[in-house]
DNA sequence: AGAACGCTAACGTTGCGTTAGGGTGT
DNA sequence: CACACCCTAACGCAACGTTAGCGTTC
């Protein structure tokens, strides 16, 4: 029991076994700028904090839900990034209203994605459907043609 | 009032266009032997019949809903095809045990795309709510700190 | 000290986008 | 014959997959 409980900073296999993304894709958003550069080990290993497993999984899930690009994500998470920025930067509360207008930026990205998951979700509804529909014939077809019907 | 009322057949522009693809896409997708070389008009010209393009209109949503590969959407179509052979194909009832043994494979496939649906909408429903309370923390960031909130 | 893990090139693949150069339809 | 529409290469790009060759961690 000589070993720091619960490591709070992941190498990067276990960073892309718990995001379902792969060592190559982490080190390709890296390198395209989604990520910022992780801290390393003296050795040059990556690692991955609490919050940069949080952004991968945001960027994972605005890829993979809504289909953005990987250029379209880079803006979103620019703009999201405000909330941290403010939130880092007590620097004076002078430009109070920049702020506001960044924050209400942000606001409206996500209100359009939140539109955008409308969308999707009733697109897939109405596939649900007629996959639904689909199957009911396969039923109706082996009723009808063939008796040994208790499968599956 | 001379025309052929409602064109069976589309040219690949139009296909496209309904479709929400490109004709690229359309090309390529031939190319890769997911759609069956449609017919054509004595100059060349691709003419798409009904039956093609609800065929177009499947791969996209297996593309863009549950984002399968083209491989795999490939192979999940050859499975489903087997409803419009045996339709087509009314030569004798011979081999009415295979015919059902295939039914029963493209009915499997259904029910694994039907549990995929459920799946991406039980995320995009998680992912929405996390949304949803994203905005919520804006609107009282903005609330308690700017005064002019009559916006949007 | 060796198995497991990570690093950086660098080339390969998928799924199209985009001209370029020329034929077809009305 | 003009104009929109189509054709086939062929090159380009995004988003990774996949070795190859070598250092790091335990």
């Amino acid at each position: 029991m000589d070993d720091d409980q619960g490591h709070a900073y992941l190498q990067i296999g276990e960073a892309a076994e718990r995001a379902k993304l792969t060592q190559r894709t982490l080190r390709y958003y890296e390198e395209k700028g989604l990520l910022s550069p992780p801290t390393r080990m003296e050795g040059g290993f990556r690692l991955y904090s609490a919050e940069d497993i949080e952004r991968i999984d945001r960027i994972r899930q605005l890829k993979d839900l809504l289909g953005f690009s990987l250029a379209e994500i880079k803006e979103m998470i620019e703009s999201e990034d405000v909330r941290l920025q403010i939130k880092a930067e007590w620097r004076s509360d002078a430009d109070t209203a920049e702020k506001a207008e960044k924050i209400r930026r942000a606001r409206e990205v996500t209100l359009q994605q939140i539109a955008l998951v409308d969308q999707k979700m009733e697109k897939m509804a109405a596939m649900r459907d007629s996959l639904a529909e689909r199957v009911q014939k396969y039923d109706a077809w082996l009723l009808e043609r063939s008796p040994e019907s208790a499968k599956t």
